[in-house]
DNA sequence: CCTTCTTAAATGTCAGACATATAAAAGTTA
DNA sequence: TAACTTTTATATGTCTGACATTTAAGAAGG
């Protein structure tokens, strides 16, 4: 936990870096003590606030915890899935939301992933799993379910799928690509016809995990692509139609 | 910007959170301006360094920048693929060696997501992502090199290929799963015949990439999986046989 | 022995001040 | 008038010192 150049401004960038760096190194391990406020502002010579800028970073990123009280302090925090995969998801929707990825490409991206844990899935998925994406495929048949509803369910459905694989790292890197894009799929607005097609599809992909087909499974979800994106661009025609009646 | 309830503890990280889902909705938007840390501190009703602690957690998430000077203050931060990229791999990094995943679930998650890119990489890679594949190869055939530097080379030989689907949101996804297994990989010893066939492999991969072959791609993923996975048991079966060895 | 009180250590918060960077306005000179 | 220089205002960056609050452990008392 020590280092050379001080990029004379930035002081908790500096040490959060530091500090960082002794814990992904293994320096400090999980649910260690890291010195108090006051040792630390000495250490780096700096005031104690500076110290808890830097704290407050680590604690963004989920790395640190503290404790207040006699024993408390300033502590390595285990990294849980749960967190990554929350972190995650903000971030995949904050990156297509701000670079203008296009639909298509976030589609592709989705599905390509998402087609590479179904084979997984559907050789491991347990009985809860295929509950989970029955009992979702009935919520987007129900009417009367708002867009937003809906999506929320196909998101749920396909994390079913995802988790179907077994592999906690799978699940946690397919957050982004399936939840993250949530926000880009409820500008499409499904009609009945889309969702019947849809809830369809779904059938038959959960059919297939049933039956532990991995390559039907696959395909399915190749149609589901396919299916998907024409959705998008009959949105994307409609809404160009609408600006063109505007501006007569 | 506002809120009721206040938890009495912690300011600076619901003051944080407050301003995260004022810039996550929309409500914010990108080089847009914050209030001053002085506005913010009237408005929340809070000192200056605890606005400048929730200021610093957005900052470390890379969700604001601040400027200092005349017309400075901390603006909304377009977040960009390279640096999502950096914390992606970092977190991957971490939740691996916090949560005792074993080499075996970590190797399937990666190779699974890889393999969802070859077909598209085959179809789509541009003569330098070759150019890179091949140069890597090269790096990995040297005498001399360290573990340490061979995989890194892997890494740099596996991102070409990721890449080379055009896709900035798969190559996004796959920056944990590759990048962030390098300090699993590292823990494998290369004998010069693992890396001749790690090299043979690797050469075969990128010769069906060149002749946009998206299947034989595929499939040499599968045996490079198999083969790596090998290597790892391998390791782990001497290091049991040596700690046997100790212990008598 | 158990309960209660005290105490100490740590984080959480605040107020006010000064340092420094930076852009725009004001002033100065060719 | 134009270009350069100086001033000034505003913002972040940092420091000092203090008080508030939480919490565990030790001390005191029944």
């Amino acid at each position: 936990m020590k280092s050379d150049k001080q990029p004379h401004s930035d002081l908790s960038a500096y040490i959060a870096d530091d500090i960082r760096n002794a814990i992904v190194s293994g320096e400090l391990d999980v649910d260690q003590r890291l010195p108090s406020e006051t040792e630390l502002a000495e250490h780096f010579e700096v005031s104690r606030p500076t110290v808890r800028e830097a704290l407050k970073r680590l604690a963004a990123q989920s790395l640190i915890r503290t404790q207040r009280g006699a024993t408390g302090g300033a502590f390595v925090r285990r990294l849980r899935f749960e967190e990554a995969y929350d972190a995650q998801v903000t971030t995949a929707a904050l990156l297509l939301s701000m670079n203008a990825v296009s639909f298509d490409v976030a589609c592709e991206a989705r599905f390509a992933l998402e087609r590479a844990c179904a084979p997984l899935s559907a050789s491991r998925r347990t009985a809860d799993h295929l509950a989970t994406m029955r009992a979702e495929i009935h919520r987007q048949s129900q009417p009367g379910l708002s867009d937003e509803a809906f999506c929320a369910s196909d998101v749920a459905f396909h994390r079913a799928l995802v988790d179907g694989a077994g592999n906690p790292v799978l699940s946690f890197q397919l957050a982004g690509a399936v939840e993250g894009m949530q926000p880009l799929m409820n500008m499409i607005t499904f009609t009945a016809r889309s969702r019947a097609r849809i809830v369809e599809l779904h059938t038959v992909l959960a059919d297939a995990v049933e039956e532990h087909d991995g390559h039907s499974a696959d395909a399915q979800l190749a149609v589901l692509e396919e299916y998907t994106r024409g959705l998008a661009v009959d949105v994307m025609e409609q809404r160009a139609k609408a600006v063109l009646q505007n501006s007569k």
